[in-house]
DNA sequence: TTGTATGCGTTATCAA
DNA sequence: TTGATAACGCATACAA
């Protein structure tokens, strides 16, 4: 490893003159400094990350924490984090896994933005409580060192629900998220919000996991319940498409028998037969103002918690009631 | 923050005691460790990543590099790698784009997994040569310091153009990756050989990207040249997908007037209609095996190239010419 | 068993 | 304009 110090020995001068002249600083002379830069490039010289790192307090780094690899979600959401950070100086590096916490408390990173399970809340606060700076996307919370930019999951199920209910539908199962997160109790408030206010409404919910297998689970359920036209919240697209895969081995028809609509609009949705009914927002919008907002409070600035809004996407998974009755009887 | 010293203050003992304390050591008794513990654990004590990676040369971080953070592929493959890193007691970072190379020659990652055509290979190279460990999915690179898991692109080309000849096509397009890819070349390779040795076969080479937008536009050119069905080995699903899009936008059908096969077995493939004849591997193991030969690089120990063996899959996307011609001619 | 002292590679303060 | 020197937080060889 060729440090300043290799420099210094073979430039004849001294390791700060060395330091100043790799950092650009004005208070060396033209032909030191490039005399420096020459032997520097010679020798390979690369910046040692760890003692900059240590000496500056600051790596330049910020975290996006995931709950797994997996998700569908991530690819665009990512890209506008990373362009926000590159373009205000910051790496941006992926972690997932317990284990990979530890980036965050022992500075590895000089901020985290935090989609992940994986994470208690109180750990959060913890870290910010030490004075980690963290962004939020999965949940509230309330702390100086923390800002929130959340789905705006309430208008995103009503949306949803309303769909259904002008369709036609009266019979709603509802497909939620696990058991304690956030945006599935969100969406489960507004989605009983909506339906208590339409009155004639049977709405039946079903414990999810926000993955394929949940919405396997809950075909399941409803197919065995099955007893004429019955529409479907899932809670996300991932859900929804398992949802599908299971109805697709019997003889009911999504669209037809089965009114489904998702949440994420994940570009496989694009690829379904019939289209997913599902509820849109700008992936890369919201990466972009996690990494926007984590930036401004590192800088020291105030920031308020942001909203990323959602729209309704209709597809032909969902169909009106009265034409699916009637096609029902039909085929009956 | 707190540190070591601030903990030795307290216990009224010296750094070193505390360093020995924290990290297990045997040398200092049960009574002064576990009064150390207790007091480490009150002030919230975290160590320092940047202090101890100074120190040690080491960071116990692997790195991967992607093109981007779009691809399909990825969710099963990053999954593997960090199972196995995890395993090892090493954390793993994702990372993109040009700015982030930095963290392999800076030291902060203790290798490097590649799969980023940003790298060009004088610059992997380059940093092997300053005794970087790296492992490379996407290309041949020969280095003591650089170890090589490649995809069997040759037999996968093979089996795909086999498939297809099986299926008695005779006019066969081909979209490529773009300039230079190493998979693509291989790939190509492979094809052209199959494609020589039976004889009779008109194939026409088309240079895509690897991208969706390259298989809309080769679709593009097939539709315009259309005169019978059509044979097409789109190098990645990306791309047949892309290609598909395209299709749908005609009259003609995949399956029918145009047959498509693929590389990769993406999910999404799974919910095309018809379903996308495709080349599989298991990207778990890819990256499983990635971590693995990287940890053993890093361990000293002297690894061999690995290779990833593939399959084909089967999908109503290619059928026979004669039922295919049989059909165009009903279909006109 | 514990303490002292040194150095990892930088940055940055203060003198020269 | 340059140099000597002191941190940053930690691990560890060596002394006590």
């Amino acid at each position: 490893m060729v440090s300043i110090k290799d420099i210094a020995k073979k430039a004849g001068v001294s390791i700060s003159t060395v330091s100043y002249a790799l950092n650009g600083s004005s208070k060396v002379t033209d032909e030191t400094s490039s005399k420096i830069l020459a032997i520097a490039k010679e020798l390979n010289y690369v910046p040692n990350a760890a003692a900059r790192t240590l000496k500056k307090r600051e790596s330049r780094i910020l975290g996006v924490f995931l709950t797994d690899f997996k998700g569908d979600v991530y690819g665009d959401l990512l890209d506008g984090m990373k362009e926000v950070c590159n373009a205000q100086g910051y790496d941006l590096i992926v972690c997932s896994g317990k284990r990979s916490h530890r980036m965050l408390p022992e500075q590895m990173i000089d901020g985290a933005i935090i989609l992940d399970q994986t994470f208690t809340s109180e750990e959060l606060l913890t870290y910010a409580e030490r004075n980690s700076k963290i962004v939020v996307l999965d949940r509230e919370l309330d702390h100086p060192n923390i800002n929130q930019v959340l789905l705006d999951n309430k208008a995103g199920a009503t949306l949803a629900t309303e769909f259904l209910l002008e369709m036609g539908h009266k019979k709603i199962y509802i497909v939620s998220g696990p058991e304690g997160s956030f945006d599935s109790n969100q969406r489960m408030k507004a989605v009983r919000m909506v339906a208590d206010r339409a009155g004639d409404v049977e709405w039946i919910e079903i414990v999810g996991n926000f993955k394929k297998s949940g919405g396997e689970r809950a075909a399941e359920q409803v197919i065995n319940e099955y007893n004429g036209p019955a529409a479907v919240f899932c809670m996300n697209d991932e859900m929804a498409i398992g949802f599908c895969n299971r109805i697709a081995e019997t003889d009911l028809k999504v669209g037809e028998h089965i009114h489904l609509i998702g949440f994420d609009n994940i570009e496989l949705t694009n690829y379904m037969q019939p289209r997913l009914a599902t509820i849109n927002y700008s992936k890369r919008k919201w990466g972009a103002l996690a990494s926007e907002q984590l930036i401004k409070i590192l800088a020291g600035e105030q920031v308020d918690h942001e909203r990323i809004y959602v729209t309704l996407i209709k597809g032909e998974s969902v169909r009106k009631y009265a034409d699916a009755a009637k096609r029902t009887e039909h085929h009956a």
